[in-house]
DNA sequence: CGCAAAAGTGACTTATAAGTAACAATAGTA
DNA sequence: TACTATTGTTACTTATAAGTCACTTTTGCG
C-alpha cells in the first residue's frame, strides 16, 4: 500500500483510468459517425496519443465497442433503479429513471450507444449486450404496464410507447451539442416531459420547463438576469 | 417512340428503374449497418448481381448515399405538402404530414435516412443533403409555431417539439419489420398518434389507433377473425 | 542517481472494400 | 440470322484501416 493511500493514484487506478477515458471518447465518437466510421486513428488523436498505444488498454476494436456498450446499460440500469425506488406512479419511476439516464449519458459520456448499427458487435459479444438492451427494454415495458395498472399511464401498447420514447431519447446524439443553449440538465427533463406526456393519463395543460418558453421571453431573460 | 409506347419500357426506362432498385435496397441496408458498414458487394449481392454492374448505374459509393438520402428528402417534403393542405390546425397538418411520411418510408422504402451518420456523405454533396434537411426541419417548426397559434399545440421549444417527433419517427429502423406483427400504416398511425399526442393542446383522454389495445384483447382478434 | 517495469511510438503486415478494365453474355434491330 | 448496343462478370489494382512488433521514452522506487 502507498503511503497515502487514497491521494496518490496505484499504477492499476491509473491504468484504469485512462482506460475509462478511452471508452468515454470512443463512445462519443462512435455514436456521431458509427462505429465503422471511426477508426481507432480517430480515437487515438483525439486523446492526444497514437493507435498502437490504445491496444496496452484493449484488446481489439469490438472489445471497444462492446466496453461502450455495457457501460451505457450499466448507466441506464442504474437510473431506471433510481426512477424505481424514487417515484409513486409507474409514469414517475419512467420519468425520474430516463431523465436521470439522459442526463448523465449527456453530460458524462456525451452519449447514448445501445446498439445503433446492426452487426457492428461481432460474435460472443454481440448476444451478450443484445440481451442487456433487451432486458432493459422489457425493465421499461414493465413499467409502463404498471403505469397503465396504477392509471398514472393511457391504456396503450407498452412495446410502441418504449418504442417511441427511446427513439425521442437516443436521437439526442444528432442534436444535442454542449456549446448549445441547454445544458444537460434542461435538455435531458425537457425532452422527457415533452415525450412521456405522449402517453400520460392526465398530461398537464401546460409544459412545466422553462424550455417550453417561447423564445423571444427566453432571449428576455438571457438579457435581463 | 415504340409501337406500345406505355406498356412496353424503353431501354432508358429500364435503366432507370434499375437504378432506382438500386437505391431502395441501399437505402435498407444501409439504415440497419450504417453506410461505412455496409460493403456495395452486400448491396449487389441482395440484388442478385455483382457489385461491378452496379457502377453501370451509380458513380460510386458516396453517389448512391446521395441519392437514397435525395429520394428520402423528397418523399419528406411531398407527405408534409399533402399534411399542408389536408390538415386544418397545425397539430393535423404536422399529423398527417408525418403519418403519411412514416408510411411510405417504412412500406416502401424500408427506411428514413437523413443524415444518421455524420460525415457519411463527402463534399458538396454532404452541404446539400444537409441544406434539404435542415430546411424539412424548420418546416416542421413552422407547423409546430402554427399550431402553438391556432391553439392545437400546447407552448413549447418548437425545437424541441421537432426533436422529439423525428426521434421517435427515425428510430422505426431499429424495430419495425415486416414480419412483425404491424403494417406499415398500423405502426405508422399509431407512433405519430402517441408521439405527438405530447405536445398536442388538448390531448385525447384515450388513444385511437386500435394498436393501443392491451396485448391480450389483441390476441383474442387474432383468434376470432 | 540508476534501473526495471510500464507506457508510448514508428514502421511494418494483413485484411477488406472501393473502384477499374478487359472480356462475355444478352437483347433489341436491320 | 447477323450485328451492335447494353448489361453484366471475372479478375485485377489501390486505398484504407485493423492489428503487430521491435524499439524508445517515461516514471515510480531502492
Amino acid at each position: 500500500m502507498g503511503r497515502w493511500a487514497n491521494a496518490v493514484p496505484s499504477r492499476a487506478e491509473q491504468s484504469d483510468t485512462k482506460r475509462k477515458a478511452i471508452i468515454r471518447e470512443a463512445a462519443r465518437v462512435f455514436n456521431r459517425r458509427g462505429s465503422h466510421g471511426t477508426t481507432l486513428d480517430d480515437v487515438a488523436e483525439r486523446l492526444g496519443v497514437t493507435k498502437a498505444a490504445l491496444y496496452r488498454y484493449v484488446n481489439n476494436k469490438n472489445d471497444l465497442l462492446f466496453a461502450c456498450h455495457e457501460e451505457a446499460m450499466e448507466i441506464a440500469n442504474e437510473a431506471l433503479e433510481a426512477g424505481e425506488r424514487e417515484g409513486r406512479t409507474g409514469i414517475e419511476k419512467i420519468q425520474i429513471g430516463m431523465t436521470g439516464y439522459l442526463r448523465v449519458m449527456i453530460s458524462d459520456l456525451g452519449v447514448p450507444v445501445l446498439l445503433l448499427e446492426e452487426n457492428a458487435l461481432a460474435g460472443e459479444d454481440a448476444t451478450q449486450i443484445r440481451a442487456l438492451r433487451d432486458a432493459f427494454e422489457k425493465r421499461l415495458r414493465r413499467l409502463v404496464e404498471a403505469g397503465i395498472a396504477d392509471g398514472s399511464i393511457v391504456p396503450t401498447n407498452p412495446k410502441l410507447a418504449v418504442f417511441m420514447l427511446l427513439g425521442a431519447v437516443h436521437w439526442v446524439t444528432k442534436w444535442y451539442s454542449p456549446d448549445g443553449p441547454w445544458t444537460a440538465e434542461e435538455a435531458a427533463s425537457a425532452l422527457i416531459e415533452l415525450a412521456t406526456r405522449g402517453f400520460a393519463a392526465n398530461p398537464s395543460p401546460t409544459l412545466n420547463s422553462h424550455l417550453h418558453l417561447p423564445s423571444n421571453s427566453r432571449a428576455k431573460r438571457q438579457k435581463e438576469p
